[in-house]
Order: structure tokens, then C-alpha cells, then sequence
DNA sequence: CAGTGGTCTAGACCACTCC
DNA sequence: GAGTGGTCTAGACCACTGC
């Protein structure tokens, strides 16, 4: 279903067989998050390469955000719930020099099976199928309203999320999807542009209509490589800080 | 004067030295902007190491951004007139769709040698000194007004700009900074957010005080990882477009 | 064809972590 | 000290480019 079990092209490099190998045994579960894979040389046993490529194709697993390695201690499976990657894809600031970043609190004032307009399912891989879920939630900060999202997703994968009430959504999406529906997001695409609030949005995030808004259009994608979310994020523009790090 | 002559720590690995002389002999202009190194077999005998080590210092100068390389042609440094760099940390569009990017043309309002403000000196590697060079520009694009650019440099490996008439300067600065001042500039951190135009800015812009704007504060670094620029750029917000690719 | 970078091997030794 | 990843070697062979 998510392709964990397509055969690896084996005109690929070895490593990069081994590569794709070891997304899927990660993607599988075979090894959770946390914990150590086996050692490099066990590791190049298993497969049958030298070190030297096993060690390539780990590297490149690295690169890729799925394992952490540490001198001496092993390779581990990255956790999503660590603080750090938790805010890898939430770059929304209350102010210049706030590095106190807290989860805001989420509600989710809307959930359903919906039909896919054109433009969304160009962005989503969601096959031939027009079948979708929306998603419509507000995150508050401490000192108030902050940011209005608009989710979409599949209904592949994600339709298990329908059956969950949305109070008992987390306040964080990623780890909830990969608990729920298998899927990992690994990479994701943001464009930053500026709005106005229309009169219902307004209402939402407890400001005026025609307020300046900062907003987000972000396409997330999974370890296969595909498009597995979109999500457009409204907030107000005066209080919006982006930091990008550029190569 | 730009760490060029420094020495190299030779605790560090043996690819990390080699990439630092790599680094440093492109910086030089041993090597010319899109000309070929020596063979990787010839560069792994000049270094007195074997091939592994040679490819594994390349690839990270590779990395870096530095040259490219080409299978079964050889490995070039990058000229940073080239297109695709040109745009590398230009993300301004005109549309969202506007794939077609042409080069601004720019009109440089002021240049002089000023008193960096505490808050400016603490973002630049001047060292002690308070000496630094401040530029106030437009770019204007075919339709009309863009962006307005304040820049601000360490008088330090600058100094040679106040020299240049303001008309000599290009469109472009990064490649003036490479040939002018012998800075190349491979790293910077950007910060998004929105504003409000000032009177006097909106006058060079051609709109009105108080329309909201995109601004973004950018800190480039130089080769040797040193901040050498910080810039504030200003452009109507309705008109903005940023992309950015997260992982 | 000669010359380039890309893949891969089978070792050796070092540096770090934890018990 | 046992186990982990990090560095480095000295080869071999393959794949691509351009004459």
C-alpha cells in the first residue's frame, strides 16, 4: 500500500539498494524509534557488501533523517517525538527572540471525508482517486489566537484518522499519523506568501477581517517520496518570524 | 587578511585538511571559476593519501558548494555567474508561477563609510572595529518597483568598494565582492517577517506609508564561515513569494 | 582509445562509550 | 575490556566523456 513492498532496482548501486532496504525495515517498524540498529559490520554481513559500502548506505540513511549515529553508542532510529524534530516542520514564532517554544494548544474544529478539488489533488499522491479528508484546526498560543490551518490528505492511507474523535487528536499531527496510518514524513516543501483574512477566517483567529496574514502553503511528503499532505497555514503577519538556513 | 594563510589544524581528520587546502586554494584562484581541478588520482598523490580519503575530501567540498563534479568529465569550480547560482539566495518573485526570472535592475541611492550601530556590528565579524560600509539600493524589476536593500559590510576586506563609482557596481554583488574583495560568499541564514513601510521608504519604492511589506534580514557568510554581510530587504508584500525546501 | 569519476573490496588501526 | 562508529589504505573494476 505505501510500497514497502516493492522489489529494489537492482541496477541501483549497492547502496543504494541498501539504502532503500533500510527505509523500509525502519518504515516497517522493524527497528522502533529509539533504539539501535545492529552494528555497521553486523549490518554488512546481513547484506553481504564490504564495510565501506555498508557504511555509504548508512550515511546516506543519515542524510535522509531516518538514524542518528553516535561514536561508540550505535546507530539509532530518529524518535519524532524528541523536541527537537518535533518543531523541524512548525516554524511559526511568537516573537524575534522567542527560542521558549511551546506546543500550542490545538483544536480541531473540523473533520471529514471529502471530495478533492482539482487543484489540491495535483498536490496530493492520492492515485486516481478524488477521495480525500479535510481538516480544519486552530493552534493557540499562550497569549491567544495564533494559526489557522487547512489540512488535506489522502484518503488512502488516512482513513483509519476518521474513525479517531477529535478530541483526542495530540497537538501534533507527524506522530500521529505515523502511529496511526504507518506513514513518516521525512520532507517537506513551504512557500511563504502574504494575505488578507476573509470575514469567516477572521472570526477563527479572533481578528478583523482584511488583517494581514503570513501564509504557509506546505506540501509533506513520506519516506517513499510522496505527497501525502498539504496543509495551508494562516496567522497574523505581525507576529510571524521564518528563519530559512540557506545551503 | 581573510584566513587564507592560516595554518591547519592537523588534528583534525586527514579529508578535513585536505578539504580546508582545497577550500582555500579555490578561494586563492589557483583553480579559476569553471576550469577543471587535477584528476582526483593526481590531487590524492599530491596530498600523499590514498583514493578514498582524496574522494571523501572532494565530496565535501562538493558539498560546500564549491565545485561540481562531472563523471567521466572531471570536477570544476563553480562560477558563481552562472544562472542557477545567481538565484541561490534571490528568492523573490513576482508571481507565484514566475519561473521566468530576470535580473533585477539595480540603483544604488547611497554608499558610504559609516559607524556600525551595536546592533548591526554584532551580526558582522568585524572584529573589534566599529568601521563599516553601508549601501542603500533599489531593484526594480520590468514592472515597476521591488525591493529596497540596505547592506552593511565590515570596512575591513571591503574597503576597496568605496572606490568604485556607484553606476560601475552590477546587478549582482556577490560576484563584485569574489573579484573586488576577494569574498566569496557560500552560506546564509535568512529571517522572514512583515511590516509596514516607512515614509521615506515608501517613496523609494513608489507606495504609500504604511503598506505592508516582506522583509527579510539576511547574514552571509564567507568561505572561511566568517558573517561578512548583513542585508535588509524590503519588497511589497503582495507580491511575495518564498520557497523553501525543508530536509 | 585514454582519461575521468563511481563503485566496491578486505583489510588495519584509532577514538569513543559503557560496564 | 568489549563493542561501537570513524578514519584510512591500496588496490580492482566499472561507467561515462570526448577525441
Amino acid at each position: 500500500m505505501n510500497g514497502a513492498t516493492e522489489t529494489i532496482d537492482a541496477r541501483l548501486p549497492r547502496y543504494e539498494q541498501i539504502r532503500e532496504s533500510l527505509r523500509m525495515r525502519i518504515s516497517n517498524g522493524e527497528w522502533k524509534p529509539g533504539t539501535a540498529l545492529p552494528a555497521e559490520t553486523e549490518l554488512a554481513e546481513q547484506y553481504g557488501v564490504a564495510l565501506g559500502t555498508m557504511r555509504k548506505a548508512i550515511a546516506m540513511v543519515v542524510e535522509d533523517g531516518l538514524v542518528e549515529r553516535a561514536h561508540g553508542k550505535g546507530t539509532f532510529v530518529r524518535s519524532e517525538m524528541q523536541h527537537a524534530s518535533m518543531f523541524r516542520f512548525f516554524r511559526f514564532r511568537e516573537n524575534p527572540q522567542g527560542e521558549a517554544l511551546t506546543v500550542p494548544h490545538t483544536v480541531i474544529h473540523d473533520m471529514r471525508e471529502v471530495t478533492l478539488e482539482p487543484e489540491i489533488g495535483e498536490r496530493l499522491h492520492a492515485g486516481r482517486s478524488r477521495r480525500g479528508i479535510f481538516l480544519l484546526r486552530t493552534r493557540r498560543f499562550a497569549d491567544g489566537p495564533g494559526l489557522l490551518e487547512r489540512i488535506w490528505l489522502p484518503f488512502q492511507p488516512f482513513k483509519s484518522l476518521l474513525k479517531i474523535r477529535p478530541e483526542q487528536f495530540g497537538d501534533l499531527l507527524y506522530p500521529f499519523y505515523r502511529e496511526h496510518c504507518g506513514i513518516a514524513i521525512t520532507r517537506a516543501s513551504e512557500t511563504i506568501s502574504f494575505g488578507g483574512l476573509t470575514k469567516e477566517d477572521a472570526l477563527l483567529l479572533d481578528m478583523a477581517q482584511g488583517d494581514p496574514v503570513a501564509v504557509i502553503e506546505r506540501t509533506a511528503f513520506s519516506l517513499e517520496g510522496e505527497a501525502v499532505e498539504f496543509r495551508i497555514t494562516q496567522g497574523d503577519a505581525r507576529k510571524f518570524y521564518y528563519n530559512v538556513e540557506i545551503r
